[in-house]
DNA sequence: GTGCTATATGCAACTATTTGCATAAAGATT
DNA sequence: AATCTTTATGCAAATAGTTGCATATAGCAC
């Protein structure tokens, strides 16, 4: 009932601070949702599950005209277990991603959408490369002195920045192999 | 009862040559497979979707001793799906990686076992890294030369190079980074 | 006063993927 | 003789994720 990497990233979210799963489905919107992102629909669910397996507490705060909030925190059972998962061997999730599927079309159909597929996927890329370079500099500009706390996220944006940045390139290039295919 | 991506990761798998499941589910171990995997099990029950869809053509091939084979080749329908999925818009999914998940929680759960799960990672990114480039200097050592049909594969391995290459140097210096913190 | 956005929650159904098990025989190794 | 690997197929159950829908109110724009 519980989905493993969904429940670790919310117990991880409420490190922080106690959430509404409103506020989760924010949050998973940027920061650690460039990493893992969730719908609103899956962390009510998953919410509501960790709640049975005592993993979090709610607090229910009545509200003047909106619904009812319900506000989770995170309990030393909850802390334990995501200490625990931490120490289990991370497993590797393959690749998957369509564009190669694409790709391996070249020369069997008209390279023109291939070409347009590639094209939309950069601009993707540069999208999000722009938004974790703000990012950067806004918060993380030296990070050797930045707390113990922060320096894990900070790795993370530099993760996405670099494979964004690498794949903004590898995009030109394929643009420009794609432009010697005929047909 | 079809999967879309996977229905068209097959179907494109057999341009080149009829396959049975077995040997699709072998190529998805390597190829193709380095950028979308598939199991066995996923593979015979998407065949058989696929043939009710009239995607593909059995052909059933008696063999003494080993069971039958059942010898999968692509229609002029199935051809038609395929070209106009690769028309359609490519779904970006989200970047899904427990590393990050993890690395969220340094400076609250004891630090040697990230930098554990980083080496781990670093192990095969480095793997993968080799692999990829010994099938480049193999086949793919002049990209200009090669045949319109192949250009898109070479590109999926080069794609697959810069960011095994990316994440690798990454991963040092994550390590670097994690090495300064305390607990 | 109609429509849009934000807050706030959630169910139901569908689609996708993984894991565990099962069968069956040839050939190679120990 | 017993075990392991390769070929070859597949079902069943569990887990994970998406999509569509539903409710309810406040505030703002047009």
């Amino acid at each position: 009932m519980l989905s493993m990497s969904l429940s670790h990233a919310i117990l991880t979210a409420l490190l922080d601070e106690d959430l509404t799963g409103y506020a989760l489905a924010k949050q998973f919107d940027v920061s650690l949702g460039f990493f893992w992102q969730a719908s609103h629909q899956q962390i009510y669910r998953e919410l509501k599950g960790l709640h049975l397996a005592g993993s979090v507490n709610v607090l229910e705060v009545p509200q003047h005209g909106k619904p009812d909030k319900r506000v989770y925190s995170l309990t030393p059972q909850g802390r334990d277990m995501l200490e625990s998962w931490i120490m289990e061997s991370t497993r590797a999730r393959g690749t998957k991603d369509e564009l190669f599927i694409k790709l391996f079309n070249v020369g069997s159909v008209p390279v023109g959408q291939v070409t347009a597929a590639v094209e939309q996927r950069r601009a993707e890329h540069a999208g999000k490369l722009e938004l974790y370079r703000k990012i950067e500099t806004r918060n993380y500009s030296s990070p050797l002195t930045l707390s113990d706390r922060k320096k894990g996220v900070y790795l993370s944006l530099l993760a996405g920045i670099r494979q964004e940045k690498t794949a903004l390139v590898w995009c030109d290039d394929a643009l420009d192999l794609l432009a010697t295919v005929k047909s």
